[in-house]
DNA sequence: AACAATCGGTTCATCTAGTGAACCAACGGA
DNA sequence: TCCGTTGGTTCACTAGATGAACCGATTGTT
């Protein structure tokens, strides 16, 4: 009951995407496998198309589009896309603001839907990037509504800044967690990039619990405290609108 | 030399993602490989966070947000998708209206990111869509500016219709590369999506050749051929400065 | 109510095929 | 020249993948 084989070849895809463009020698010891064992994978995943080498630099590997293109289609993320996508709209005319919609994965928050806004300054997140929890609006949000031994669990590891205003001390991320549920939702100021303000809520499943989160972002001349009750409201409401429309 | 395990292995991944949510003895058929192979894959891979079984539904599987995280990190397309973001955040301001980047993927382009617009009515494809080639306005201008042995192969295959306005006839797709060479951009009124009309051009690498795709989509009540020439030229000119600033 | 055809899941004898220590040749500093 | 890399290959050993056949539970049909 092991299938070795596969989850080492696993293994080795997740290297690569994480050090990519990388080699064979540096893959061996990042997954603790021996050269020729990562060597047949890496010729396999490339047969199938889901690696590929450089021409040069050494022929190091990398991600091939055709893997981004398999996992990309649905995933659970998609029905909460399906839902979330009416009422993200909604919030995007009425604020004018970028919209994110994100899930967790592991210790990240992964984006996977935004919806611009016409201004020429605008906060921008790249779709399928990962952000730290401590340090987004999404996740903060994300963290406020999640049991507390996730919570625990999560403040175990270390707090990494994105920005120099980035919480990074367990205590003080605890007491904004307390903030955001009696606030209803979160509020951070340049955390993830600086200059950059987000007011986020989370998207909570009635059997599941939190299942992602969104967020209103601009810059921060734009999204100034003054307006921080207006738009919070306004991203709670939509939320627990998405919430009551999730499945299960 | 063949790592077979890892090849079904991937194989019912990819069976997975096409078909969710799926049940074990579907996914069996579909493979072709026994049930009792498929089963121990599924779990190995459900331990490795790849795939997620759905509480009720009789626990049919589906792609787990962890599989997207991973490979939508990096990949061949986010060198493209870092050095396009720019200028395409530009050409959105310019026109207004959504604007993809798409790179291909074996017969199909793959939507690897997109900006919308501001406008209630708004064109819309889901990122990681996998759309025909011959239909769409970014697949075309790829077409254009591929290889004749590739166009060739391409059009060897049955050409789908995705609207009543999509080209079926191989040679009106070839009369129709040619008037985008010399035209400088592509135009699809309704190829894709009845009622939308994009206006794309290639993204080409001075080594590789042509490597993705940007276009312009909107309504065709707004995206009017009076339209075509502005848009174009601006598309064109985008899509150039991308070119030069590619990796390569 | 009995039937047949699904479903998801498990068992186990067979032997394929994955493993990994040890080995290249080639490159690049020092 | 030497040392530490790199990517890549060989091969004896046996761990571990395979797949036909099985089970109990649903489901829809007659």
């Amino acid at each position: 009951m092991s299938t070795r084989s596969v989850t080492t070849a696993i293994h080795v895809l997740e290297a690569v995407a994480e050090l990519q463009p990388v080699g064979l020698s540096e893959l061996s010891r990042a997954v603790e496998v021996p050269k020729a064992t990562v060597q047949r994978v890496l010729v396999t995943l490339e047969e199938l198309q889901w690696i590929e080498r450089a021409e040069r630099d050494g022929g190091k590997w990398s991600i091939a589009v055709h893997a981004y293109a398999v996992t990309s289609r649905g995933s659970s993320g998609s029905r909460i896309r399906d839902v979330a996508i009416g009422p993200l709209s909604a919030l995007q005319l009425e604020t004018g603001e970028t919209i994110h919609l994100a899930v967790p994965d592991e210790l990240r928050m992964v984006v996977i839907e935004r919806l611009d806004t016409p201004h020429v300054l605008r906060a921008f997140l790249a779709l399928g990037s990962r952000i730290p929890m401590h340090a987004s609006a999404t996740g903060l949000t994300f963290l406020a509504h999640s049991s507390e031994e996730f919570v625990r669990a999560y403040l175990q590891h270390p707090l990494a800044a994105s920005t120099p205003d980035t919480m990074v001390h367990p205590q003080e991320v605890q007491a904004e967690l307390k903030a955001i549920r009696s606030r209803g939702y979160s509020i951070n100021p340049g955390g993830l990039s600086s200059g950059i303000t987000a007011i986020g809520a989370a998207l909570i499943s009635r059997e599941l619990g939190p299942v992602g989160s969104i967020s209103v972002s601009g810059p921060s001349s734009r999204i100034t405290p003054d307006k921080f009750q207006e738009y919070g409201t306004a991203v709670a409401a939509t939320a627990r609108q998405i919430s009551m429309a999730l499945p299960g």
